[in-house]
Order: structure tokens, then C-alpha cells, then sequence
DNA sequence: ATGGGCACCTGGCTGC
DNA sequence: TGCAGCCAGGTGCCCA
């Protein structure tokens, strides 16, 4: 998916069509993405007004008067603002329609992508709750990070993809923010020192930063909410570049498999 | 509690 | 040209 990044480029792009615009209608292709999307969702969400698009973590949370779109993008999700009239492609799962002639459109070829209607607090959902702090707010630092790693013997690059440590870092970024602070992806995250924790958490915040100010980064499904991709693959310093020389130290840059996900990082720069 | 592995899906690419 | 095999921005769930 979609990382932070992306997805936070995508709530940018779809809010200001979104808030404020009254829901006329729900058009659902395909029900069966991660779960069963429920087949009477547009009864209620018809006649109400988008009060605004939040996100938390990789969800976007789009905050209607009576309660809220929890919205996932799996891996190869995009939402996308169109006129309702605009011709449907494949993997097209579902419309929201609205009263200014535009929909927004859900696109996801692998169907890992997700949709659910919650009323009350939406930070009391199942798939919210037990979420660790954003990366880019006040509670993510290195005090956390070191107490949370205490006696770990996971990967640190494992760790910082557990949606229960920090939000927001996916594969992509996980291997950029080590590769910047100088850590092996390897390394158990109860043995990263203190200096350390403090260069990733700074690393964890320019990568994503800088990414959202690219629009997020596309390899290959992803665009914003406008049809356009992002741009922040020039930057990525090791994803994607196994074999090619480091852009420090000119060391290839290797490749291995960490909880079925690749890994990449150079020998050299990170210990 | 922690760690590891599998599952869910489609499509694009590689190599025989 | 066809097809098997592998890989891909995620994450819930099950097992030891």
C-alpha cells in the first residue's frame, strides 16, 4: 500500500471536493475486498453531509454527520475525484457520489483494501485502537522508542513497521529511515542504543515528510487523488536499488527477505 | 507477551 | 506463444 505518505497526499487531494458536498448516493461493484463491504451502505450514507477527511495511521477516516468512513487502501488501493460520468475501469469497487456531479472512486486490483461504516468514536474501533502514536506528532521520540524496544529481539526494521510501535511506515520507508540513521535492518531493536533511536525517530520523520511533499512515492499502482503519481521514487536511496551503487559510499546495495517482505540497505553505511 | 508464518487477491515480469 | 513461478506501498489471525 499506500504508506503514510501516500495516503496523507491522498486525504489532500480528496478533502476540499469532499467537506462540505452532500452524499446522493453509493454505487458498490465489488463488496468483497479485506471484508465483506455491507451491501446496504448507501441507505445510510445518502442525504449526509462530509463534515471533513481526517486520517489515522493508513486509514482515512472521511467524518460524515452521523458517523464515519473508515477507509484502508491494502496495497494497491487509490481513491480518486472524478466526474460521476467518468468511464469505469477495472478494479473500480465503489462510488461515492456526490451532490456537485463528482464521486469518489475506489480502484484496488488485489482487493486488500477496506471500508467500513462506524458510528461513535471512531478511535474505538477494533482496527484503531490498539494503533501506536503518528510519527509525525508529539508521543513519537526517542524516549518511546527505547522503552517499547526494551528486552525486543525482533528486527528494528520489523519493529518499525509494527502498527502498534509507530503508524505510518511501511516497507518503503522502513528501509529509507534505517538506511538514513545508519542502523542494519537487522540489528534486534533492544540492542539499537539510545543515539540511535534518536537518529531514527529524526530519520522516520524527514523520510515521511519529505515523501508527502512529493506526493508520496509510486512504484506502481499508486496515484493521488487527481490521477497522478508521486514523485519521491528519484529519492528513495535503497528500495528498489538492490545491485546499484550506494548513494553515500558507492557499495551495492543489498537485497534480503525479512518477514516476507524485502529488505534493502547497504553494508557499509548501516551497522 | 513475543515471534514467526500464512492468508487474502490480481497482475506484471522472467525464464523455460 | 504458453505457462509456471515469483514478486509487489498491508495487516489480521493462528500457532508455538
Amino acid at each position: 500500500m499506500p504508506e503514510l505518505p501516500e495516503v496523507e497526499t491522498t486525504r489532500r487531494g480528496i478533502r476540499s471536493a469532499l467537506r462540505g458536498s452532500a452524499i446522493t448516493g453509493f454505487v458498490l461493484r465489488e463488496h468483497r475486498l479485506r471484508w465483506p463491504v455491507d451491501r446496504q451502505l448507501g441507505r445510510e450514507l445518502t442525504g449526509q453531509h462530509v463534515v471533513d477527511v481526517h486520517r489515522r495511521a493508513k486509514y482515512l477516516l472521511i467524518e460524515l454527520e452521523r458517523g464515519t468512513l473508515l477507509s484502508h487502501l491494502g496495497m494497491s488501493g487509490s481513491l480518486r475525484v472524478l466526474p460521476v460520468d467518468a468511464p469505469l475501469l477495472t478494479h473500480d469497487h465503489y462510488d461515492l457520489v456526490l451532490d456537485s456531479r463528482q464521486c469518489l472512486r475506489f480502484n484496488d486490483p488485489r482487493r486488500f483494501g477496506s471500508l467500513h461504516w462506524v458510528t461513535g468514536d471512531p478511535e474505538l474501533h477494533p482496527l484503531l485502537a490498539g494503533l501506536g502514536p503518528e510519527p509525525l506528532e508529539r508521543g513519537f521520540d526517542a524516549d518511546y522508542l527505547a522503552a517499547k524496544a526494551k528486552r525486543r529481539r525482533v528486527a528494528i526494521k520489523q519493529f518499525v513497521m509494527d502498527q502498534r510501535i509507530v503508524v505510518g511506515v511501511g516497507n518503503i520507508y522502513a528501509s529509507e529511515a534505517l538506511f538514513r540513521s545508519g542502523i542494519n535492518p537487522r540489528r534486534a531493536a533492544g540492542r539499537v542504543s539510545r543515539e540511535r533511536f534518536e537518529r531514527l525517530v529524526g530519520a522516520v520523520r524527514d523520510v515521511l515528510g519529505e515523501a508527502i511533499r512529493q506526493g508520496g512515492t509510486t512504484l506502481r499502482d499508486y496515484v493521488n487523488a487527481e490521477g497522478t503519481p508521486g514523485y519521491f521514487r528519484q529519492k528513495l536511496f535503497v528500495y528498489e536499488r538492490a545491485g546499484e551503487p550506494c548513494r553515500r559510499c558507492g557499495t551495492p546495495i543489498r537485497q534480503f527477505t525479512q518477514g516476507q517482505r524485502s529488505t534493502y540497505y547497504c553494508p557499509s553505511c548501516q551497522k
